[in-house]
DNA sequence: CCGAGCGATGAGACCGTTAACATAACCGAC
DNA sequence: GTCGGTTATGTTAACGGTCTCATCGCTCGG
């Protein structure tokens, strides 16, 4: 008897309004020739059937759906993750579905199969959120992308495709140019890890900053994103009596760098000012508050989607491809302050 | 001329195999009755031409696309990531797509919008992962969920609906046990906020496990997640002499507790012994190195899927809700270990 | 020896939407 | 007043699959 209602579709809702589907259709997409009393009369019959274009069949119709794929590698990390959420509040706004596809491996394979995966759903555009360093994995990303729409959440610039991303090196200057402005003669890095191009810019960004000041560039310590070679390299800087401040390329790393610091009872900031990368949210309860430099993921996000989708609906197709990049932030809290005595003097 | 070669469609790969496109639909979904000799032809045209079928073709036409939508609450938290990304690799191996919806809040609103979207993508089910604690986003959600598939990946029952999770009653058990059969005489807790279920399961192990010990139980303390609230709780129980054992509700609690702790000079594990949940990346990386509880999200993701799938392409539609539980393990690390001197002596 | 039953395949309708084209009404200009 | 050009709407054909049903050989039992 009560048959479960099945949803409305178009043609239902054209029936109910006295008019043709396809001004339904025209309502639901905004077009602009229809009568603003038409146009009511739509949107009221489309309330009362609760009605949801079907988003296969709109896909299938109009060659292109409104999802935006994701390519996502390790995407439990603080920045993959954060740019993920940011993607998709933006996709979300815009009135696109987010499908993600994580990958195990950079490899060739994993990155063909991933846009395979992606472009059978008919995705409208694809953002990645993966190093594409190695070439094969870059060039295998080409062939496919060259077809669909496609943006990479990279610093670097990748195969001649459009880039967005936070400003690595602009946030480590910011980083250094606070440090040094504070009276330190020189700052230390600890970078991460030398394949990821986030690492190799923060480390860029670090030497320029010094350089432009004229300062000596002590020796580059190396980690791997993780708490522990953070505290690895803390013991280390910990014995030197010449070390005033350290710019660590992660705030995980600056999270073990200062339990060494402490075990070692080196205070911060009295003895060794440190600044971190990230803004975690953990930062701000760190004993000291860590000062660090804050990327706006959602800005990333939205910069994403917008090229994206100018591509997507853009109708001119000798666009320039663009790398946008977006102004980090610098978070000064108690880790870092003036040094108390001369670097020379302990 | 060299025209963009369209991408090749069934009746494309008919043609060449010399069949009906009907057959070749059959062999992409793994009919039965096609002859293995017809088998290998069409397989083999697929591959020449690089032929994907269209997800939103078939969504259409099946009615449900190969698509599982899954919403998600507060994503970047270690358990809730970790859940999207186990779910997220079963239903690629299930060759299932993955579309993302993120819930800023928790409201009859927003729970009810985020299933229309994925609904409208015509999904074939949906994962929640996300506590319908609220009375009100529980309702919004069974009206919807009532007519597609769905799990919520919740350790409470919910709405009559199929949960799967870790059994944190069972990890915070083992955490207590661990600790008891150490010899220590009772155990704290630092609980997470109680409005998450994970919380008040954990807690509510740990208390069964004293009990069950016949051990007095102590006042629970109460944290946020934040390693914040760790450190401050670790401040307050270093001041005490009668601590010999704590059960953190997260490793970020943890973390914090410790470093009050070590701050305050009490050792761990020779003062106080510690254990979190949760088996974060950092915490074998902590110093001391944290004994935790692991979840394994890989196999929270794939009951998930499980369990989706049954009610996706199972039959009979009297299977009872099913409420599945992954068990815990306990990683024994340096920062719990027998009790050094009797609680009293201190 | 013949028809029931099954295995393998094919033909055409259909899923719900958009795109292309057609049509009707209306506008101002000559 | 009639004609080109909008504007608002309707009609019909895709889009690329799956599903239902029909067809054609076979095999096998009585």
């Amino acid at each position: 008897m009560s048959q479960q209602p099945r949803s409305a579709v178009i043609r239902d809702v054209a029936r109910l309004a006295g008019v043709s589907h396809q001004t339904v259709s025209r309502v639901m997409n905004n077009h602009p020739s229809v009568r603003p009393e038409t146009h009511d009369r739509v949107m009221k019959a489309v309330h009362q059937l609760n009605f949801r274009p079907n988003a296969n069949a709109r896909g299938l119709a109009a060659g292109r759906s409104r999802l935006i794929g994701v390519i996502s590698h390790e995407p439990l990390l603080f920045g993959p993750a954060s740019t993920l959420l940011g993607v998709e509040r933006a996709a979300r706004t815009a009135g696109y579905g987010v499908s993600v596809v994580t990958l195990e491996q950079l490899d060739h394979h994993s990155v063909t199969e991933a846009l395979d995966r992606l472009t059978a759903q008919a995705v409208a555009g694809v953002a990645v959120i993966a190093p594409l360093l190695s070439a094969t994995a870059a060039a295998a990303a080409q062939s496919v992308l060259a077809a669909v729409p496609a943006v990479v959440v990279e610093p670097d610039a990748v195969a001649d495709l459009p880039t967005v991303a936070v400003d690595q090196v602009e946030g480590a200057r910011l980083a250094v140019e606070h440090l040094l402005s504070l009276g330190h003669e020189t700052v230390w890095h600890l970078s991460g890890p030398p394949t990821w191009s986030q690492a190799r810019g923060r480390a860029d960004g670090w030497r320029q900053a010094l350089e432009a000041a004229q300062r000596a560039v002590p020796p580059t310590l190396t980690g791997d994103w993780s708490p522990r070679s953070g505290y690895d390299a803390g013991l280390e800087l910990a014995g030197r009596s010449d070390v005033s401040a350290v710019f660590c390329a992660n705030d995980h790393q600056a999270l073990g760098l200062l339990r060494a610091l402490h075990e070692r009872r080196v205070r911060v900031p009295e003895d060794i000012s440190v600044v971190g990368f990230d803004d975690i949210p953990e930062s701000r309860f760190l004993s000291p508050p860590l000062t660090t430099v804050r990327q706006d993921f959602d800005e990333v996000g939205r910069r994403c989607l917008g090229t994206l989708l100018e591509l997507i609906e853009g109708d001119e197709p000798a666009a320039p491809v663009s790398h946008l990049r977006v102004r980090p932030t610098l978070m000064v809290r108690a880790s870092s302050d003036r040094p108390s005595r001369l670097a020379v003097s302990r």
